[in-house]
DNA sequence: GCAATAAATGCAAGCGTTTTTATATATTTT
DNA sequence: AAAATATATAAAAACGCTTGCATTTATTGC
């Protein structure tokens, strides 16, 4: 009764060839006779044949499957990152398994974990801090590995980002320039290397240029959330910074109407530069200046070194940085 | 030279036993003797054995893994559903799938072939109105399907949902209580059941009952997003509308930056009422008013659902309707 | 202590492909 | 036209697991 599936048996026999050259046929195979192909083709068509991926990987050793590890799928941020993997991993006809691995709530290595028994090809790792476990994770597994918009400080691991030291520097000395002498950074976990590293030497380093002393009590560590946003803007006021440099626009945008709803004037009495430039910078009023990453680019172009690492292409360069810059919207002066 | 993959069948030589109780100790089945299972686990740690999920799946007919047709991951309504989704997914131990099928880029049916091809256990669809052609692809899979914040209006296929004709009837029921007597309906594509039927019936029907004349000028029909937003705000106002309901959030932001940014004093000149009660709800002066969609529980509840029907389990109801609110906020008087 | 029954284990046939190797057929070369 | 070479096709062995069935081992009843 139950509608038999059809294999490549069924169109081998029907078509009166091996299961081989069916095989051939199905993916593109030159050694071919056109008729011969024509043939199998024809039958193809006729059984409505679809090939078992599955089958296909078990046999072959590749899924086009790669794994996607997202830290948060709600965030614009990783959110556009992702929408540049999608678009190039659909190009070159991959699957996405795509697995949010929020902080704490489902722990990396598990995530990571089945994803990797699913024996993806190959994986885009986003957010998280790379420690040794997972390290260990993705060496025992021979599968390559891109980061997006993450940093391998060990340079060890492929990665595509922007140059964030420079990028929170200019950001801060654009602030200085305007006669800020009190400056707040307002970041995510100091854990994560871009923040706790790159950004923070970026600030560090803009401060030292302007001989201005850096002054620890203005850097403040909170999540990533509109929420934190709006609760960080009091102590900010207080430690008696006038300008703040945030490493997130969600953050940003919550301590932008964390001010705003207390009756701060910005950018009069306070300026503020995001990082992100997502669209949240102009939905809000007054629209944020902002660092501009490239974020579906950044995506677009993790996915594609990915491809030729599963290649096995020659790789010139596996840590790539794309430009940035900086938008000048109103919550500066 | 190259470190060997270990198979069940090292494990099971290892431990001197056959490949069948190997596999039932990995897969949990309680036929066997704690010793032995001691003994197997042993190995396992030992070799370090992974398990092979698509060896797995092609043996068993089960791939532990569900797809989900998304069609815009940067847009919070869909990514909030696919939070829900990703977390019950992730309870029941199957990992996702993730095809974004933005409208006309990737083609629906492509996408959808490339995910069945991978012999999913389950399908979540997101979006997309189904036509015949989709019908017949999901169809001829047997694979089970549930629509997360996405209508069939033949009922056939299971869904998640508020009612959207009453929520529209109650926003827009509520403008008229204020006075307003032209009211506005901004809306995404009319094709989309939702939209076409739902929502525009819950618009007509609060108007008839208020005597108030459907007027089909009113009526905007746009796409999800920002600017289009942005962009309508000029027609909608010249048409003399006072109020507007508005089927998304990044839809009504732009809508209320495009009134805003000339100067409307929203809401004493025009109130809003949007959909989706997004964060974007909250980050916007003023804060819009929403009718409020528990996102994350439809794409849970569309989860959980899927679950029941991949496990064979009876249905009580394959349709459901999750409460909806109206979120008061300063967009409406 | 032995038959009857239940529980644990092993055997081996799939699952639906790809791919290597061998064979048959076609094409060139001389 | 035979030998040599190139091209198409076939045969069958993997790929790494699950599972139905057969077999062995343990448990129970009397």
């Amino acid at each position: 009764m139950e509608k038999q599936t059809i294999t490549i048996y069924d169109v081998a026999r029907e078509a009166s060839v091996s299961m081989a050259t069916v095989s051939r046929v199905v993916n593109g195979n030159p050694n071919v006779r056109p008729d011969t192909r024509e043939k199998v083709l024809k039958v193809i068509e006729k059984l409505d044949y679809r090939p078992n991926a599955v089958a296909r990987g078990l046999a072959s050793h590749r899924t086009t499957t790669v794994g996607v590890l997202i830290p948060d799928i709600t965030n614009i941020f990783y959110a556009s990152l992702a929408r540049g993997i999608n678009d190039v991993a659909t190009m070159y006809k991959y699957n996405i398994i795509l697995a949010s691995a929020d902080e704490g709530k489902h722990k990396v290595n598990t995530v990571l974990e089945s994803i990797l028994a699913k024996q993806v090809d190959g994986l885009i790792y986003m957010g998280q801090n790379i420690d040794d476990s997972i390290r260990k994770e993705l060496d025992r597994s021979k599968t390559p590995v891109v980061l997006a918009g993450t940093v391998d400080p060990s340079g060890k691991i492929g990665s595509v980002n922007i140059d964030y030291v420079a990028a929170v520097k200019e950001a801060t000395a654009r602030l200085i320039s305007t006669g800020n002498q009190h400056i707040a950074f307002v970041t995510g976990p100091l854990s994560d290397p871009i923040n706790g590293q790159y950004r923070l030497k970026g600030y560090q380093t803009a401060l030292a240029d302007a001989k201005i002393a850096y002054d620890e009590s203005l850097v403040f560590e909170t999540e990533y959330s509109y929420r934190a946003g709006e609760a960080v803007w009091d102590a900010v006021k207080h430690a008696g910074a006038t300008a703040a440099v945030i490493t997130d626009d969600e953050l940003a945008v919550g301590f932008l109407n964390g001010g705003i709803d207390t009756g701060a004037k910005i950018p009069e009495d306070f300026e503020i530069i995001t990082s992100n430039n997502t669209i949240l910078t102009e939905i809000v009023r007054p629209k944020l200046t902002s660092i501009a990453q490239p974020l579906y680019d950044i995506g677009a172009v993790a996915m594609r070194l990915l491809t030729k690492m599963m290649n096995k292409e020659e790789i010139e360069q596996n840590t790539v940085m794309l430009p940035h810059s900086i938008i000048t919207r109103n919550s500066t002066k």
